[in-house]
Parts: structure tokens; C-alpha cells; sequence
DNA sequence: GTGATTGCAAACCTTTTGCACGCCA
DNA sequence: TGGCGTGCAAAAGGTTTGCAATCAC
């Protein structure tokens, strides 16, 4: 049973906003217009600065709060992280992540293989189960040896 | 390769902590001994508050550094999680997680056939793989029908 | 003795909350 | 018009930093 999309990803999101009874406001589209093809699972406050380029009045707490608003909706994804600011996926088909412990940086993993993995039937009967990942972490290639490691100490979210 | 390990945790404890120019301090002892058989996932302050109970001159900020270099050096690892404090776990074995979105307990997942995963060959070439698991999200058992669900919003770390 | 570690306090950053105004339906 | 959404400001929560005193080696 799946939602019938069409075509035009800005029709299904004002669908999506109607069937939740939220009001399609011109800082939801601004926002979602953004997110949308974001590759770099960016935090709120990357998406705030971006909007507000286009968007100068826009708030953080707007930003902030539409994001979570369209997390709950099932719009983006929460991306897991180790402690730092949230950051959000708009990708929602099924793929997995490889985190940099020393970045930050968040590189989408996309394997057969592991789209499959069966949940275990012993969860299942305990859990309601909304989602599956497999998570890699480790050192990503813009870290290299011992002292290029050193120099990059303090880059972030790469 | 792997290093010799004795049956005496303390004394791997203390083997590690010289392995890494690291001095033996009671607080450190204190922490080790009382996340090692931890289940829960604790935060720092959960950390906190049980420390202090048998150290009560111990600081917050002793134990969130301690956690921090434990870490480090891979006594204990960080949990994956999506925003909220950050938590640690002291099983090193490979294992697996699920999370509540509602109470944000987090279940110890041991399931042989994630262990067995591979990694995908382009990925070990570009990035330094240090650990993989399945993250599971979904509703645990603590919550039941809609009107139980309500009633436990305020339930934190199961 | 000496350098690492601790405890404390302040700073910092991110997220949450409360409220009045304004806009969408 | 009515209620949701926004922007602002303050508060809250968690983490990091700087420093002087203390402790392990």
C-alpha cells in the first residue's frame, strides 16, 4: 500500500502537508525546495544559513521546528550521529551510512545486500520495527596518514 | 591479531591505560568498574549520578572527560543515537542496537547474520572501516495502544 | 619533581519553551 | 474569522574550555 506520487515532488509535499493538516506556508516550501536533493545530510543550522539567503527573514526556530515537523510527517529522515547537532536525510528510500569519526562526514552507502537483512523474529513479535540500517563508522579518504591526520584535526562536517 | 587478555578485567583495565600513557587514577577505576557490566547504554550522567553515589567528590566533568578518553582508546564505544545526550556502551563484542523513538531505550540486538555482513569492496578501498553495526528503530514493548502511548511521554531512557 | 589529571566555573552551542503577532485556509 | 505558524527572546540542557591545585608515576 503506497501513497500515489506524481511526478512534481512539490505537488506531493503540499499533498503530504494536507494529509497532516499542516499549512503550506512559503517557509515550508523554501525549506523543503532545499533539503530536498541534499546529498550532505546537512544539520539545522546549515539549512538555516542556506535559507536564508533565498529567505533572509526566516528564523533558526522556524527552521529548526519545520524540520522536525517534516521528520514526524515522514518527510526526511533523522540521521543517527554520536552527540553532535541533528542532522537530517531527505532520502527515504532504504540505504545506510558510513559515518567519519574524525569529519563527521556522513556518505550514503547504497548495498543490495544489506536492504535485505531480515529482522529477527524474536523483535519482532516484542518491537514494532519502523526502520533499518546498517551503520558504518571509520575514517573517511580526506584524512590520510598520521600527520595529514594531525593538520585536519579541527575540520568539521566535512 | 589481538591483544593477550587475562581473566582479570581490572588488570586489562589497568594494561590498557598504560598502553596509552595513561595514569591510573581512582576515578578512573571507579568509572571503569561501574560501566564494564552496564546493560543500559548510560549517559554521562547517568554515569554521574551512579559514580557519585560511591565517590561523592567525583565531578561531572571527570566523569564526561573519562567517558570521552574510554572511548578513545576503545574501552567503551559510542552509541549511535539522534540528538539527545550522548551514550556509551561497554560491549565491544559486535553486536547490534535497536532504538525506541518513543523513550529512547536502546535493546541490545545479537543476531548472527548481521555479524556477517561484508563490507562493500569500494568502500574498504576509499574508507578505513573501524566498525559496523544494524540499527534498528521502531516502538518497543513499553509502549502498547494509542491511549498506554500517551500516558508514557514522559518516559526517558526506558 | 613534573606532567597528567582533577574539580570548578564560565563559556559555548544546540534545542526547547512561551508568547504576541500575522498569515493561511 | 479562527487557529496554526512564525519570529523573537529567554531558558534549559549538554558539552567544552581554561585554570589552579593535586596526584600518579
Amino acid at each position: 500500500m503506497q501513497n500515489p506520487k506524481s511526478t512534481d515532488p512539490l505537488a506531493d509535499f503540499m499533498a503530504k502537508c494536507k494529509q497532516h493538516q499542516l499549512k503550506i506556508t512559503p517557509q515550508r516550501i523554501a525549506i523543503f525546495k532545499e533539503i530536498r536533493t541534499s546529498k550532505a545530510h546537512p544539520s539545522v543550522d546549515d539549512m538555516y544559513r542556506t535559507i536564508k539567503k533565498q529567505f533572509p527573514s526566516v528564523s533558526f526556530d522556524t527552521v529548526n521546528r519545520t524540520l522536525l515537523t517534516f521528520s514526524e510527517i515522514g518527510l526526511v529522515d533523522l540521521v543517527e550521529g554520536q552527540g553532535g547537532p541533528r542532522r537530517f536525510d531527505p532520502n527515504r528510500a532504504e540505504h545506510h551510512h558510513f559515518h567519519c569519526i574524525k569529519c563527521g562526514r556522513i556518505v550514503d552507502v547504497f548495498e543490495k545486500g544489506y536492504d535485505e537483512l531480515e529482522i529477527p523474529a524474536s523483535l519482532k513479535k516484542r518491537f514494532k520495527i519502523l526502520n533499518k540500517r546498517v551503520v558504518l563508522n571509520g575514517i573517511c579518504d580526506r584524512h590520510g596518514t598520521k600527520r595529514q591526520t594531525d593538520s585536519l584535526k579541527g575540520e568539521k562536517y566535512g
